[in-house]
DNA sequence: GCGAACAACTTGACGTGTCAACGAATAATG
DNA sequence: CATTATTCGTTGACACGTCAAGTTGTTCGC
């Protein structure tokens, strides 16, 4: 700090108030996205679809889900999203859809041979991941964990400020 | 406003079949979103800066950093995002820049009185955030909580499949 | 049946984030 | 010095995410 003309000395020592390292959604964000730039990174290495595309997918197979609005219940996206994301992933036939018969505007959407066959090579290896992370963690620490996630869910909705 | 329904407890639980409610990343890609949109929300309310504006201006309000490049080693920002922000907070006029005399290629960056102001205005909201979000932990489980995430970070980088 | 309300999906606009190619300026090396 | 390598920053391209307005189809009240 040679030459600081600074003035105003009450806006000064944010350093010492605002710890940027140590703030909890900072650290979360930069978590997030080493996280998610691994799973990307295995997706493009090993079957080629992008990380939002492959969470579509995971949905579609465990079957809690087939058509769109179901898949943002469950999985808690964006209907825009899941919208464009369907369209691509039928371009590249690893789904198809058809009109339902009673309601004209829901697309029912199935996999294809070929969307259940990426599936099912890329599940291991996803899979794996998963332990290599949680692997970390002993069960005690991961039940943990989790209860503190679940803590914070709580409180990232409401703010009465 | 409304009462929060974004937990819907037993649409979120797919833990049964294949692992994606249980599983972390998927976990911590909905509390990020969360959080972010909380901060989101706040400064939209009260000021009215984008969030990843938001965090600029604290690294150059942190005295942490007086330079792009400076503010990329900081915050591990991407450098052509950091671009883009800078500018717009220049049109904004809420930081001003000079090139440096001993090295053109640099921008030395300064925050407006405007700037200035934004930020003492929004601090306190900001700090307000944080110990609402922090304060569901006890001190023990706040340590712990970032010593997971120190753990996390450490496997979320390296894989060998 | 008709019109209003609603529901499923689409589309546009914007912000966030990452990656890679590029330009300009400086530093390092022969 | 002149050439080469690095560095700081800019730009383009693309994926991700959110919000709101718009379209088309269905349902409900009359």
């Amino acid at each position: 700090m040679s030459d600081n003309k600074n003035q105003d000395p009450g806006l000064n020592d944010l350093s010492y108030m605002y710890p940027l390292a140590s703030v909890l959604t900072y650290r979360l964000s930069k978590l997030q996205a080493r996280l998610n730039a691994q799973a990307a990174d295995l997706l493009r290495r090993y079957g080629a679809v992008p990380l939002a595309h492959w969470r579509v997918l995971m949905v579609l197979s465990s079957g809690l889900a087939t058509t769109q609005k179901e898949i943002v219940a469950v999985a808690a996206f964006d209907k825009g999203q899941v919208s464009r994301i369907v369209d691509k992933l039928i371009e590249q036939e690893l789904l198809v859809s058809d009109i339902d018969i009673d309601d004209k505007r829901i697309r029912k959407l199935k996999l294809t041979a070929s969307g259940k066959l990426m599936i099912a090579r890329l599940i291991p290896l996803m899979q794996q991941r998963q332990e290599h992370l949680v692997g970390v963690f002993s069960e005690a620490e991961k039940k943990q964990l989790f209860e503190f996630l679940d803590r914070l869910d709580e409180v990232s909705g409401k703010m009465s400020v």
